[in-house]
DNA sequence: GTTTATGCAAATTCTTTGCAATACT
DNA sequence: AGTATTGCAAAGAATTTGCATAAAC
């Protein structure tokens, strides 16, 4: 089991109010999450300073990820490890739905091996698809 | 054959020389450019707010299209039509070098069909792919 | 001559930094 | 007790808006 608690603790990480409900938001919610939107449901429950601080902590220790985005602003989703090897999935497949604006992981889908050109060498990928999701159809 | 001057009549655009220019930056440089880089490259030719709004004109007019990039600012690179039918490209390759930190798109690419869940409509896809270049190796 | 684009100033928004007070271990 | 985190103020970027002037059609 995951709770914020066990993965503060197992990322050598302080236990503070913030970083708790941050971390619970991103269990709850399951889309990605930009600090305006952390921001928002928080509602000044913590400084817009600590918000942005504690995303770079998280991104620092690979808890959460940058999900791309084309509207500007950055947007954070929880990362998922494998299990058994205890590594960083760097593959990422997200949808984002035009209607409602929400961004998800596509956990279950696997991005094909791409055919790069000679010398060019894969370290990560990303795969943002657009269009609309299921709840808005 | 597309010189800039042509590009700009056949989108209806007026002519300007801001216009002319940074059509042909996009030319000349195959790679994605930030606001920064133009405003750089141009060097004080045109101000910076005339490029924000030759940018999102652009942008509407489909002549340049976002380029998703995990360092937050925006990137736009030239539109590649599908000469035939005259329709924009709707799936993007892009590759990023992580040393020299330019975007290149890998236009020769094309994107194998992702199998989306139920209920999911993909209308645009775009894979941002992350690692060292030709150059850079 | 009418419409659209540009440049400048200023307003907003987004993000980072410094530092003293507070909370965590 | 010692170290890291928070909140506040303020600085610094990035982007947008308003308006008079200039350029395009």
């Amino acid at each position: 089991m995951s709770t914020p608690l066990h993965i503060l603790k197992s990322h050598c990480l302080r236990i503070t109010d913030c970083r708790l409900v941050i971390i619970q938001e991103f269990l709850d919610k399951k889309v990605a999450l930009a600090h305006a939107d952390l921001e928002d449901t928080l509602n000044n429950k913590f400084d817009r300073v600590t918000i942005y601080r504690t995303l770079k902590t998280f991104l620092e220790k690979d808890l959460i990820h940058k999900v791309l985005d084309d509207s500007g602003g950055a947007k954070y989703a929880f990362c998922t490890h494998h299990e058994a090897t205890h590594q960083h999935n760097h593959e990422h497949v997200h949808f984002k739905c035009e209607k409602c604006e929400e961004t998800t992981c596509l956990e279950s889908i696997s991005l094909p091996p791409i055919p790069l050109p000679k010398g060019f060498e894969k370290k990560e990928m990303s795969l943002l698809v657009q269009g609309i999701c299921e709840k808005c159809h």
